[in-house]
DNA sequence: TAGATTGTTAATCGATTAACAATC
DNA sequence: TAGATTGTTAATCGATTAACAATC
Protein backbone atom coordinates (compact mmCIF):
# COMPACT_ATOMS: atom_id res chain seq x y z
CA UNK A 1 0.00 0.00 0.00
CA UNK A 2 2.89 2.27 0.70
CA UNK A 3 4.33 0.49 -2.06
CA UNK A 4 1.54 1.77 -4.13
CA UNK A 5 1.30 4.91 -3.65
CA UNK A 6 5.43 6.23 -3.85
CA UNK A 7 5.87 4.68 -6.86
CA UNK A 8 6.20 7.44 -9.73
CA UNK A 9 5.25 6.08 -13.04
CA UNK A 10 7.67 4.65 -16.08
CA UNK A 11 6.76 6.93 -18.37
CA UNK A 12 7.86 10.06 -15.91
CA UNK A 13 10.77 8.69 -15.14
CA UNK A 14 12.36 7.92 -18.34
CA UNK A 15 12.15 11.47 -18.97
CA UNK A 16 14.24 12.34 -15.95
CA UNK A 17 17.46 12.16 -17.56
CA UNK A 18 16.35 13.67 -20.53
CA UNK A 19 15.43 17.16 -17.96
CA UNK A 20 18.65 16.64 -16.32
CA UNK A 21 20.56 16.42 -19.73
CA UNK A 22 19.02 19.86 -21.02
CA UNK A 23 19.50 21.52 -17.35
CA UNK A 24 23.23 20.29 -18.35
CA UNK A 25 23.57 21.54 -21.32
CA UNK A 26 21.47 24.99 -19.80
CA UNK A 27 23.83 25.24 -16.75
CA UNK A 28 27.17 25.28 -19.40
CA UNK A 29 25.82 27.87 -20.90
CA UNK A 30 25.19 30.42 -18.07
CA UNK A 31 21.21 29.75 -18.39
CA UNK A 32 20.20 30.72 -15.02
CA UNK A 33 16.23 30.72 -15.07
CA UNK A 34 14.09 28.92 -17.48
CA UNK A 35 10.33 28.33 -17.79
CA UNK A 36 8.27 25.62 -18.28
CA UNK A 37 7.30 26.99 -21.65
CA UNK A 38 11.02 27.25 -22.63
CA UNK A 39 11.93 24.12 -21.45
CA UNK A 40 9.39 22.52 -23.72
CA UNK A 41 10.89 23.98 -26.76
CA UNK A 42 13.91 22.54 -25.94
CA UNK A 43 12.98 18.93 -24.96
CA UNK A 44 9.77 18.38 -26.97
CA UNK A 45 7.35 17.43 -24.14
CA UNK A 46 4.35 19.75 -23.48
CA UNK A 47 4.88 22.68 -20.77
CA UNK A 48 2.06 21.27 -18.99
CA UNK A 49 3.71 17.74 -19.05
CA UNK A 50 7.00 19.27 -17.52
CA UNK A 51 4.66 20.73 -14.48
CA UNK A 52 3.69 17.94 -13.94
CA UNK A 53 6.42 15.49 -14.18
CA UNK A 54 8.50 17.58 -12.15
CA UNK A 55 5.51 18.24 -9.32
CA UNK A 56 5.25 14.54 -8.28
CA UNK A 57 8.43 15.07 -6.44
CA UNK A 58 8.09 18.99 -5.14
CA UNK A 59 7.47 22.27 -5.99
CA UNK A 60 10.85 23.87 -7.85
CA UNK A 61 9.65 26.64 -9.69
CA UNK A 62 8.31 29.99 -8.71
CA UNK A 63 4.82 31.43 -9.98
CA UNK A 64 5.81 34.80 -12.58
CA UNK A 65 9.40 33.83 -12.64
CA UNK A 66 10.04 29.71 -13.60
CA UNK A 67 12.71 28.06 -12.41
CA UNK A 68 16.32 28.14 -11.36
CA UNK A 69 18.22 26.23 -13.58
CA UNK A 70 21.16 25.32 -11.33
CA UNK A 71 18.35 24.06 -7.99
CA UNK A 72 16.20 22.29 -10.56
CA UNK A 73 19.54 20.66 -12.41
CA UNK A 74 20.69 19.49 -8.30
CA UNK A 75 17.33 18.46 -7.39
CA UNK A 76 16.88 16.08 -10.32
CA UNK A 77 20.29 14.75 -10.26
CA UNK A 78 19.38 14.25 -6.98
CA UNK A 79 16.31 12.57 -7.07
CA UNK A 80 18.02 10.39 -10.18
CA UNK A 81 20.35 9.31 -6.98
CA UNK A 82 23.57 11.11 -8.68
CA UNK A 83 24.50 13.02 -5.58
CA UNK A 84 26.08 9.32 -4.45
CA UNK A 85 28.88 7.75 -6.03
CA UNK A 86 27.96 4.52 -7.81
CA UNK A 87 30.91 1.74 -7.14
CA UNK A 88 30.45 -0.26 -10.36
CA UNK A 89 32.10 -3.60 -11.70
CA UNK A 90 31.84 -4.91 -15.24
CA UNK A 91 31.30 -8.74 -15.54
CA UNK A 92 32.67 -9.98 -19.50
CA UNK A 93 35.84 -8.08 -20.84
CA UNK A 94 34.71 -8.52 -23.81
CA UNK A 95 34.20 -6.03 -26.38
CA UNK A 96 31.50 -4.83 -25.10
CA UNK A 97 32.87 -4.88 -21.34
CA UNK A 98 36.09 -3.02 -23.03
CA UNK A 99 33.98 -0.53 -24.61
CA UNK A 100 31.85 -0.13 -21.80
CA UNK A 101 35.11 0.57 -19.50
CA UNK A 102 36.19 3.03 -21.83
CA UNK A 103 33.31 5.45 -21.61
CA UNK A 104 34.47 8.08 -19.35
CA UNK A 105 31.14 9.53 -19.53
CA UNK A 106 29.97 7.34 -16.38
CA UNK A 107 32.29 8.47 -14.24
CA UNK A 108 31.58 12.20 -14.67
CA UNK A 109 28.45 11.37 -13.73
CA UNK A 110 29.81 9.38 -10.76
CA UNK A 111 29.56 5.78 -11.50
CA UNK A 112 33.30 4.57 -11.08
CA UNK A 113 34.43 1.55 -12.28
CA UNK A 114 36.53 -0.20 -9.95
CA UNK A 115 37.26 -3.46 -11.97
CA UNK A 116 36.29 -5.94 -14.92
CA UNK A 117 36.21 -9.43 -14.46
CA UNK A 118 36.66 -12.33 -17.15
CA UNK A 119 37.20 -15.78 -17.28
CA UNK A 120 39.85 -15.64 -19.66
CA UNK A 121 43.26 -16.22 -18.44
CA UNK A 122 44.68 -14.14 -21.59
CA UNK A 123 42.41 -10.84 -20.10
CA UNK A 124 43.08 -11.19 -16.36
CA UNK A 125 45.70 -8.97 -15.54
CA UNK A 126 45.58 -6.83 -18.42
CA UNK A 127 44.19 -2.92 -18.13
CA UNK A 128 41.35 -1.10 -19.48
CA UNK A 129 41.98 2.78 -18.84
CA UNK A 130 43.60 1.99 -15.05
CA UNK A 131 41.21 -0.49 -15.09
CA UNK A 132 42.24 -3.96 -14.00
CA UNK A 133 41.05 -6.74 -15.50
CA UNK A 134 40.14 -9.92 -12.44
CA UNK A 135 39.48 -13.52 -12.54
CA UNK A 136 35.58 -14.45 -12.54
CA UNK A 137 36.24 -16.54 -9.49
CA UNK A 138 37.00 -13.68 -7.23
CA UNK A 139 34.22 -11.72 -8.42
CA UNK A 140 32.24 -12.23 -5.05
CA UNK A 141 34.72 -11.56 -2.71
CA UNK A 142 35.47 -8.62 -4.57
CA UNK A 143 32.28 -6.90 -4.72
CA UNK A 144 31.33 -7.63 -0.86
CA UNK A 145 35.00 -6.02 -0.21
CA UNK A 146 34.38 -3.23 -1.70
CA UNK A 147 30.86 -1.69 -1.53
CA UNK A 148 30.29 -2.54 -4.86
CA UNK A 149 26.29 -1.35 -5.71
CA UNK A 150 26.01 -1.85 -9.05
CA UNK A 151 27.02 -4.74 -11.86
CA UNK A 152 27.30 -4.69 -15.23
CA UNK A 153 26.64 -8.21 -17.02
CA UNK A 154 28.25 -8.00 -20.35
CA UNK A 155 29.14 -11.50 -21.07
CA UNK A 156 27.05 -13.74 -23.45
CA UNK A 157 23.68 -14.27 -22.72
CA UNK A 158 24.03 -18.46 -22.22
CA UNK A 159 26.66 -17.25 -18.71
CA UNK A 160 24.42 -14.41 -17.22
CA UNK A 161 22.43 -16.84 -15.57
CA UNK A 162 25.22 -18.04 -13.53
CA UNK A 163 26.67 -14.60 -13.27
CA UNK A 164 23.33 -13.43 -12.19
CA UNK A 165 23.21 -16.37 -9.29
CA UNK A 166 26.83 -15.22 -7.87
CA UNK A 167 25.57 -11.80 -8.08
CA UNK A 168 22.68 -11.92 -5.80
CA UNK A 169 24.57 -13.41 -3.13
CA UNK A 170 26.58 -10.42 -2.98
CA UNK A 171 25.58 -6.46 -1.49
CA UNK A 172 25.24 -5.40 -5.40
CA UNK A 173 21.81 -3.85 -5.88
CA UNK A 174 21.63 -3.05 -9.33
CA UNK A 175 22.22 -5.15 -12.42
CA UNK A 176 22.83 -3.24 -15.42
CA UNK A 177 22.28 -6.43 -17.98
CA UNK A 178 23.24 -6.83 -21.63
CA UNK A 179 22.98 -9.76 -22.46
CA UNK A 180 19.99 -11.43 -23.86
CA UNK A 181 19.17 -13.49 -20.90
CA UNK A 182 16.02 -12.70 -18.79
CA UNK A 183 17.11 -12.41 -14.82
CA UNK A 184 15.45 -13.26 -12.05
CA UNK A 185 17.34 -12.36 -9.66
CA UNK A 186 14.53 -12.62 -6.76
CA UNK A 187 15.66 -10.39 -3.81
CA UNK A 188 15.84 -6.67 -3.59
CA UNK A 189 18.33 -6.58 -6.51
CA UNK A 190 16.89 -4.42 -9.51
CA UNK A 191 17.62 -5.14 -12.95
CA UNK A 192 17.44 -2.67 -16.08
CA UNK A 193 17.96 -4.06 -19.14
CA UNK A 194 19.49 -3.15 -22.41
CA UNK A 195 18.07 -4.94 -24.92
CA UNK A 196 20.46 -3.94 -28.06
CA UNK A 197 18.83 -6.44 -30.63
CA UNK A 198 15.07 -5.33 -29.96
CA UNK A 199 16.31 -1.35 -30.50
CA UNK A 200 17.71 -2.85 -33.77
CA UNK A 201 14.63 -4.57 -34.77
CA UNK A 202 12.47 -0.98 -34.13
CA UNK A 203 14.85 0.36 -36.44
CA UNK A 204 14.15 -1.93 -38.79
CA UNK A 205 10.24 -1.85 -38.26
CA UNK A 206 10.00 2.23 -39.12
CA UNK A 207 11.89 1.64 -42.04
CA UNK A 208 9.18 -0.92 -43.25
CA UNK A 209 6.40 0.39 -42.08
CA UNK A 210 5.47 1.93 -45.20
CA UNK A 211 5.70 -0.82 -47.02
CA UNK A 212 3.42 -2.37 -44.38
CA UNK A 213 0.87 0.94 -44.76
CA UNK A 214 -1.40 -1.84 -47.11
CA UNK A 215 -1.66 -5.00 -44.30
CA UNK A 216 -2.33 -2.24 -41.59
CA UNK A 217 -4.63 0.08 -43.49
CA UNK A 218 -6.52 -2.90 -44.70
CA UNK A 219 -7.07 -3.53 -40.75
CA UNK A 220 -7.78 -0.89 -39.54
CA UNK A 221 -10.69 -0.14 -42.22
CA UNK A 222 -12.02 -3.39 -41.72
CA UNK A 223 -12.56 -2.15 -37.74
CA UNK A 224 -14.19 1.33 -38.72
CA UNK A 225 -16.11 -0.19 -41.16
CA UNK A 226 -17.72 -2.91 -38.57
CA UNK A 227 -18.78 0.08 -37.10
CA UNK B 1 -4.31 11.33 -42.81
CA UNK B 2 -3.46 8.16 -44.78
CA UNK B 3 -0.25 8.63 -42.39
CA UNK B 4 -2.51 8.73 -39.48
CA UNK B 5 -4.52 6.00 -40.19
CA UNK B 6 -1.14 3.94 -40.84
CA UNK B 7 0.62 4.44 -37.56
CA UNK B 8 0.65 1.52 -35.02
CA UNK B 9 1.22 2.42 -31.25
CA UNK B 10 4.94 2.89 -30.55
CA UNK B 11 4.08 1.03 -27.51
CA UNK B 12 3.19 -2.23 -29.50
CA UNK B 13 6.45 -1.70 -31.81
CA UNK B 14 8.47 -1.91 -28.78
CA UNK B 15 6.74 -5.72 -28.08
CA UNK B 16 6.88 -6.43 -31.17
CA UNK B 17 10.84 -7.55 -30.96
CA UNK B 18 9.90 -9.78 -27.64
CA UNK B 19 6.89 -11.73 -29.52
CA UNK B 20 9.67 -12.15 -32.08
CA UNK B 21 12.02 -13.59 -29.29
CA UNK B 22 9.92 -15.36 -27.55
CA UNK B 23 8.27 -17.56 -30.31
CA UNK B 24 11.66 -17.93 -32.05
CA UNK B 25 12.57 -19.93 -28.55
CA UNK B 26 9.47 -21.74 -29.29
CA UNK B 27 10.58 -22.79 -32.25
CA UNK B 28 13.60 -23.81 -31.01
CA UNK B 29 11.98 -26.29 -28.61
CA UNK B 30 10.16 -27.80 -31.30
CA UNK B 31 6.73 -26.22 -30.29
CA UNK B 32 3.99 -25.60 -32.70
CA UNK B 33 0.97 -24.05 -31.76
CA UNK B 34 0.22 -21.94 -28.55
CA UNK B 35 -2.30 -19.96 -27.03
CA UNK B 36 -2.49 -16.23 -26.00
CA UNK B 37 -3.03 -17.53 -22.27
CA UNK B 38 0.19 -19.50 -22.84
CA UNK B 39 2.02 -16.74 -24.29
CA UNK B 40 0.97 -14.36 -21.94
CA UNK B 41 2.68 -16.69 -19.15
CA UNK B 42 5.87 -16.62 -20.98
CA UNK B 43 5.94 -12.63 -21.81
CA UNK B 44 4.31 -11.18 -18.85
CA UNK B 45 2.06 -9.23 -21.18
CA UNK B 46 -2.17 -10.26 -20.55
CA UNK B 47 -3.47 -12.37 -23.26
CA UNK B 48 -6.31 -9.71 -24.39
CA UNK B 49 -3.45 -7.44 -25.02
CA UNK B 50 -1.40 -10.09 -27.08
CA UNK B 51 -4.57 -10.44 -28.87
CA UNK B 52 -5.12 -7.46 -29.85
CA UNK B 53 -1.12 -6.19 -30.44
CA UNK B 54 -0.92 -9.05 -33.33
CA UNK B 55 -4.70 -7.69 -34.42
CA UNK B 56 -2.88 -4.63 -35.32
CA UNK B 57 -1.39 -6.30 -38.50
CA UNK B 58 -3.49 -9.16 -39.57
CA UNK B 59 -5.79 -12.21 -38.27
CA UNK B 60 -2.72 -14.95 -37.71
CA UNK B 61 -4.76 -16.95 -35.03
CA UNK B 62 -7.52 -19.54 -35.43
CA UNK B 63 -10.36 -19.90 -33.06
CA UNK B 64 -10.15 -23.47 -30.90
CA UNK B 65 -6.30 -23.83 -31.70
CA UNK B 66 -4.48 -20.70 -31.32
CA UNK B 67 -1.42 -19.46 -33.21
CA UNK B 68 0.90 -21.88 -35.11
CA UNK B 69 4.21 -20.67 -34.10
CA UNK B 70 6.20 -21.09 -37.02
CA UNK B 71 3.61 -18.94 -38.67
CA UNK B 72 3.24 -16.31 -36.45
CA UNK B 73 6.93 -16.29 -36.15
CA UNK B 74 7.54 -15.73 -39.75
CA UNK B 75 5.00 -13.04 -40.00
CA UNK B 76 6.20 -11.03 -37.30
CA UNK B 77 9.87 -11.32 -38.46
CA UNK B 78 8.04 -9.95 -41.74
CA UNK B 79 6.56 -7.21 -40.22
CA UNK B 80 9.85 -6.43 -38.63
CA UNK B 81 11.83 -6.36 -41.59
CA UNK B 82 13.86 -8.78 -41.04
CA UNK B 83 12.63 -10.42 -44.05
CA UNK B 84 15.24 -8.72 -46.19
CA UNK B 85 18.83 -8.27 -45.83
CA UNK B 86 19.89 -5.08 -44.45
CA UNK B 87 23.17 -3.83 -45.52
CA UNK B 88 24.89 -1.81 -42.18
CA UNK B 89 28.07 -0.14 -41.97
CA UNK B 90 29.41 1.59 -38.43
CA UNK B 91 30.96 4.87 -38.19
CA UNK B 92 33.24 4.92 -35.13
CA UNK B 93 35.71 2.50 -35.29
CA UNK B 94 36.50 2.43 -30.61
CA UNK B 95 35.83 0.22 -28.43
CA UNK B 96 31.89 0.90 -28.89
CA UNK B 97 32.36 0.36 -33.20
CA UNK B 98 34.55 -3.06 -32.58
CA UNK B 99 31.83 -4.34 -29.98
CA UNK B 100 29.09 -4.11 -32.35
CA UNK B 101 31.24 -5.18 -35.25
CA UNK B 102 31.87 -8.38 -32.99
CA UNK B 103 27.95 -9.13 -32.23
CA UNK B 104 27.17 -11.42 -34.69
CA UNK B 105 23.78 -11.49 -33.50
CA UNK B 106 22.64 -8.80 -35.84
CA UNK B 107 24.11 -11.14 -38.86
CA UNK B 108 21.96 -13.79 -37.69
CA UNK B 109 18.82 -11.82 -38.04
CA UNK B 110 19.94 -10.55 -41.20
CA UNK B 111 22.33 -6.92 -40.55
CA UNK B 112 25.17 -7.41 -42.32
CA UNK B 113 28.21 -5.71 -40.96
CA UNK B 114 29.94 -4.34 -44.09
CA UNK B 115 32.85 -2.39 -42.95
CA UNK B 116 33.54 0.25 -40.63
CA UNK B 117 34.76 4.01 -40.63
CA UNK B 118 37.06 5.42 -38.46
CA UNK B 119 39.26 8.62 -38.95
CA UNK B 120 42.55 7.23 -36.75
CA UNK B 121 45.04 6.16 -39.92
CA UNK B 122 46.14 3.47 -36.80
CA UNK B 123 42.93 1.73 -37.45
CA UNK B 124 42.33 2.43 -40.88
CA UNK B 125 42.60 -1.18 -42.75
CA UNK B 126 42.87 -3.40 -39.84
CA UNK B 127 40.14 -5.51 -40.00
CA UNK B 128 37.48 -6.88 -37.34
CA UNK B 129 36.27 -10.32 -37.66
CA UNK B 130 36.77 -10.08 -41.54
CA UNK B 131 35.28 -6.63 -41.55
CA UNK B 132 37.81 -4.10 -43.14
CA UNK B 133 37.87 -0.73 -41.11
CA UNK B 134 38.11 2.34 -44.30
CA UNK B 135 38.89 5.76 -43.99
CA UNK B 136 35.66 7.63 -43.21
CA UNK B 137 36.61 10.27 -46.38
CA UNK B 138 35.67 7.13 -48.25
CA UNK B 139 32.17 7.26 -46.19
CA UNK B 140 29.45 8.32 -48.42
CA UNK B 141 31.16 6.89 -51.80
CA UNK B 142 31.01 3.42 -49.76
CA UNK B 143 27.79 3.83 -48.69
CA UNK B 144 25.94 5.00 -52.57
CA UNK B 145 28.08 2.33 -54.17
CA UNK B 146 27.00 -1.01 -51.85
CA UNK B 147 23.33 0.24 -51.21
CA UNK B 148 23.86 0.44 -47.58
CA UNK B 149 20.37 1.13 -45.59
CA UNK B 150 21.57 1.23 -42.21
CA UNK B 151 24.71 3.61 -40.62
CA UNK B 152 25.16 2.96 -36.89
CA UNK B 153 26.84 6.24 -35.27
CA UNK B 154 29.20 5.13 -32.70
CA UNK B 155 31.79 8.42 -32.63
CA UNK B 156 32.15 10.77 -29.90
CA UNK B 157 29.17 12.50 -29.36
CA UNK B 158 30.60 15.99 -30.87
CA UNK B 159 31.82 14.09 -34.33
CA UNK B 160 28.45 13.20 -34.80
CA UNK B 161 26.58 15.80 -36.20
CA UNK B 162 28.67 16.53 -39.05
CA UNK B 163 28.27 12.53 -39.85
CA UNK B 164 24.21 12.55 -39.77
CA UNK B 165 25.51 15.56 -42.43
CA UNK B 166 27.23 13.05 -44.54
CA UNK B 167 24.53 10.42 -44.05
CA UNK B 168 22.00 12.84 -45.04
CA UNK B 169 23.40 12.75 -47.99
CA UNK B 170 23.47 8.98 -49.26
CA UNK B 171 20.83 6.70 -49.94
CA UNK B 172 21.10 5.83 -46.13
CA UNK B 173 17.34 5.05 -44.62
CA UNK B 174 18.07 4.30 -41.24
CA UNK B 175 20.37 5.50 -38.82
CA UNK B 176 21.04 3.47 -35.41
CA UNK B 177 22.45 6.47 -33.07
CA UNK B 178 24.63 5.75 -30.29
CA UNK B 179 26.11 9.23 -29.41
CA UNK B 180 24.52 11.68 -26.99
CA UNK B 181 23.89 14.20 -29.82
CA UNK B 182 20.30 14.23 -31.06
CA UNK B 183 20.47 14.34 -34.68
CA UNK B 184 18.36 16.78 -37.21
CA UNK B 185 18.50 15.05 -40.36
CA UNK B 186 15.17 15.80 -41.95
CA UNK B 187 14.80 13.54 -45.19
CA UNK B 188 13.69 10.60 -44.56
CA UNK B 189 16.21 8.95 -42.56
CA UNK B 190 14.88 6.69 -39.67
CA UNK B 191 16.72 7.95 -36.57
CA UNK B 192 16.88 5.22 -33.64
CA UNK B 193 18.63 6.35 -30.43
CA UNK B 194 20.05 3.94 -27.68
CA UNK B 195 21.02 6.70 -24.79
CA UNK B 196 23.22 4.15 -22.65
CA UNK B 197 23.20 6.69 -20.25
CA UNK B 198 19.66 7.41 -19.61
CA UNK B 199 19.49 4.05 -19.26
CA UNK B 200 22.09 3.72 -16.56
CA UNK B 201 20.31 6.60 -14.96
CA UNK B 202 16.59 4.96 -14.85
CA UNK B 203 18.62 2.12 -13.00
CA UNK B 204 20.05 4.88 -10.15
CA UNK B 205 16.68 6.11 -9.91
CA UNK B 206 14.91 3.03 -9.32
CA UNK B 207 17.76 1.88 -6.38
CA UNK B 208 17.45 5.07 -5.12
CA UNK B 209 13.47 5.21 -5.57
CA UNK B 210 12.80 3.61 -1.40
CA UNK B 211 15.09 6.82 -0.40
CA UNK B 212 12.77 8.77 -2.10
CA UNK B 213 9.40 7.61 -1.17
CA UNK B 214 9.20 10.49 2.02
CA UNK B 215 8.97 13.28 -0.76
CA UNK B 216 7.27 11.37 -3.03
CA UNK B 217 4.68 10.29 -0.70
CA UNK B 218 4.61 13.82 0.92
CA UNK B 219 3.46 15.19 -2.70
CA UNK B 220 0.76 12.41 -3.07
CA UNK B 221 -0.41 13.11 0.32
CA UNK B 222 -0.73 16.83 -0.49
CA UNK B 223 -2.98 15.77 -3.55
CA UNK B 224 -4.88 13.84 -2.26
CA UNK B 225 -5.81 15.95 0.91
CA UNK B 226 -6.95 18.57 -1.28
CA UNK B 227 -9.85 17.18 -2.54
C1' DT C 1 0.41 46.84 -8.90
C1' DA C 2 0.44 44.29 -13.49
C1' DG C 3 2.41 40.52 -15.87
C1' DA C 4 4.12 36.14 -15.84
C1' DT C 5 4.21 31.57 -14.78
C1' DT C 6 3.64 28.19 -11.56
C1' DG C 7 0.92 24.29 -9.19
C1' DT C 8 -3.16 21.87 -9.71
C1' DT C 9 -7.73 20.55 -11.18
C1' DA C 10 -10.55 19.08 -14.89
C1' DA C 11 -11.05 17.33 -19.65
C1' DT C 12 -9.28 14.57 -23.18
C1' DC C 13 -6.98 11.18 -25.22
C1' DG C 14 -4.91 6.69 -25.72
C1' DA C 15 -3.66 2.22 -24.13
C1' DT C 16 -4.84 -1.82 -21.45
C1' DT C 17 -8.02 -5.11 -19.72
C1' DA C 18 -12.39 -7.53 -19.54
C1' DA C 19 -16.04 -9.73 -21.69
C1' DC C 20 -18.23 -12.25 -25.11
C1' DA C 21 -20.08 -13.46 -29.64
C1' DA C 22 -18.11 -15.68 -33.67
C1' DT C 23 -16.12 -19.75 -35.27
C1' DC C 24 -12.76 -23.31 -35.78
C1' DT D 1 -21.28 -31.50 -31.73
C1' DA D 2 -18.79 -29.52 -27.51
C1' DG D 3 -14.82 -27.18 -26.06
C1' DA D 4 -11.49 -23.95 -26.88
C1' DT D 5 -9.80 -19.77 -28.24
C1' DT D 6 -9.80 -16.27 -31.33
C1' DG D 7 -11.17 -11.41 -33.01
C1' DT D 8 -13.47 -7.53 -31.46
C1' DT D 9 -16.34 -4.49 -28.78
C1' DA D 10 -17.01 -2.20 -24.52
C1' DA D 11 -15.24 -0.78 -19.95
C1' DT D 12 -11.49 0.70 -17.33
C1' DC D 13 -7.48 2.63 -16.31
C1' DG D 14 -3.65 5.77 -16.78
C1' DA D 15 -1.19 9.37 -18.99
C1' DT D 16 -1.29 13.72 -21.47
C1' DT D 17 -3.13 18.15 -22.36
C1' DA D 18 -5.85 22.24 -21.38
C1' DA D 19 -7.37 25.64 -18.40
C1' DC D 20 -7.14 28.60 -14.67
C1' DA D 21 -6.83 30.18 -9.91
C1' DA D 22 -3.01 31.09 -6.82
C1' DT D 23 0.91 33.78 -6.20
C1' DC D 24 5.47 35.53 -6.96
Amino acid sequence: MSEDIKKVSMAVVKRLPKYHQCLGQLLKDNVDRISSQELSQLLGFTASQIRQDLNNFGEFGQQGYGYNVESLYNEIAKILGLNTLHKMIIVGAGNLGQALANYEDFETHGFKILALFDVNPKLIGLKIRNIPIRDVDELDFFINENDVDIAVIAVPSDRAHEVAEILSKTCVRGIWNFSMAKLRTGKNIIVENVHLIDSLFTLSYRMNEEKLEERILKQKMKKVLNR
